[in-house]
DNA sequence: AATGAATGAGATTTCATTCAT
DNA sequence: CATGAATGAAATCTCATTCAT
């Protein structure tokens, strides 16, 4: 877990998770621009200070609910990974609303906080190289079955329509979206191990 | 165009025209969190009261600056569809790093902001119903070459795929993008009209 | 009528007539701090330069709203005077909710204004001088009947008590009103010219 | 006291008191519309962010001040009742003009500030209801000296009464006073205690 | 007779952060 | 380990008023 090296409050003290349970939630409900060491501590039922205390400054704090989102997406994408149809629990994940949401917030975030964007592009990169390496083990030659395909461009692809379908289910768009999800299982049905 | 009836100043006053662009500007340059009166003011070059006597809430700037941004996509889509090969054409649309990234912005920004969030959705489903039709229209039967895609879905899965790899790029990430554009080039290949 | 000499637009212009008609309104509803170039002429229906053009300052429109209403109350008090029963009808005056919530927003106002407070004076002085010289006259010896009273002091007495009727209304306090208009229905009837 | 849980500072912390004490002066000396954060923070010889650390909204401070001010009075009156001829000193208090004043202004700021309304109606209502129980026991069988009074209603008499001449002193009017007041005077001479 | 443009001032509130205890 | 106090900066918005046309 060695992760943060300058952090004050010891890892495991409840004040320290709970702040950061109250700006996971803070994010996914308001957006990351809610968080603010008053709308956190009000959240938290604590001190406004008892923030601070933690966190020296907002980047530390926002990085660490990063870095926790990241470790529960880690896992998730583990348990897929490891399911008996990989791929198709793997899409599943990327459509799944609440993550994806969040992780569309983390997205964005990452984009103003040179901290959180440092953070987010290693554990992706980490984490897509992580993807390729089992897929590649699981689905050997069958992702010849798909014309061009490899499992690093697949897992891209996954993620990216994925993303695409929750982002614009969240502005009301509908049209094309039953059509890119029977495309995406045409190829899982393809790439299904029990297909013979 | 008779969207905003109550605006102040002609569509083409200067001062207006300066406050849209200095905004998008802010808006690409350090995201949409950067936007307030200060900031554009700043950068306009104008009083910050200027900037609220054409735009009396902050919302209101936000939707012209987007709406604006619309016009300009819609503009860049039309061109694509009106090309040689429009779907290839589509494709170098969405993965247009400056335009991509700036609509990721509006994006995020749709989330926090009502008012965006309505325009957006409107304004992508009107898009998206669009390039479907002129798809329909362009590709007819091609499309059968491939397996269970139809232009609704076709139109999705592009711009999931342009956008994961624009937002990707931002955070640093390159695992699976080399492989990801072949993908699509394979079927851009089998779409495209000369190959009869 | 010949009262505010610099007045600009002509005393009868329709504007003039609407713009004052606005801001009793807002008075009426949302209290002298509502009152701004900006409300009212949205109220209006005008542009806000309009209100300027015609009231160069807030104080020109204040202490002509101020006139106006007064002018109306005038009229109201003359008509009672003129009644049957003159006091009973001023006592009905007093306690109209309507008319004396607002007049004790002009008195509000005439505190923060020293332009509305010298006009207010100078009229309450003269409307009581004309009360009293009414009931001087009509009520004669009758006035005798109430131990140390004088037409001066009644219809200070009979003001007063009207005003905090209406004032304690406003704010939920009911006790004691039932009894105090008891005690006046009292007076008014040892005063009653019928009684013979 | 037990009023307010969340208050900021012990109550009887040195600036909470001060901003307190240099709000009440403001409204006494400029009406209820001059308090503004930095107007308080001048006066105070404070910096205007810590009005805001103390009460953070406009509304906090407004009706703390409303409820010192109400205590203040609370004092006065209960003063008033323990003493040799109660209902003089009430009306003493009635017209006393410095602390009538200020009570005008509050009662003004409570048509615009719904905190202030509801603090005020409920205190309200509870001196009177206060007043009228101290006065029935003292005043007795004295009451039917006066015809149709009672307790309940003597004490709106005469506070409308006392409010209408501080109110209109405040303009300049003079009409009716002294007649008003001998008026008054023959009622506490006839309920006057040693008047056997 | 009317109006659009502009602006300096100020109101209200939120914020991140520092510091002393 | 925790917190109350304090503060400079900024965000959003409203306002009265002036001016040129």
């Amino acid at each position: 877990m060695a992760v943060a090296p300058r952090r004050i409050g010891a890892e495991t003290s409840a004040p320290r998770a709970i702040i950061v349970e109250a700006t996971r939630q803070l994010i996914a409900e308001e957006g990351y621009s809610a968080v603010s060491t008053r709308r956190v501590a009000a959240r938290a039922g604590l001190k406004p200070s008892l923030i601070h205390y933690y966190f020296p400054t907002t980047d530390d704090l926002l990085v660490e609910v990063t870095r926790i989102g990241a470790e529960e997406s880690d896992r998730m994408i583990e348990d897929a990974l490891a399911s008996e149809d990989p791929l198709r629990a793997l899409w599943q994940f990327f459509v799944d609303t609440s993550r994806t949401a969040i992780s569309l917030e983390f997205m964005a975030l990452a984009t103003r906080r040179d901290a959180v964007r440092q953070y987010m592009g290693e554990h992706s990169e980490m984490m897509r190289a992580r993807q390729v390496e089992i897929l590649r083990r699981i689905l050997g030659d069958r992702i010849d079955r798909l014309e061009g395909f490899d499992p690093a461009g697949l897992t891209l692809v996954l993620a990216g329509i994925g993303r695409a379908i929750v982002m614009e289910e969240a502005l009301g768009v509908k049209t094309g979206h039953a059509e890119a999800m029977k495309i995406v299982e045409t190829w899982l049905d393809k790439l299904a191990p029990d297909q013979s």
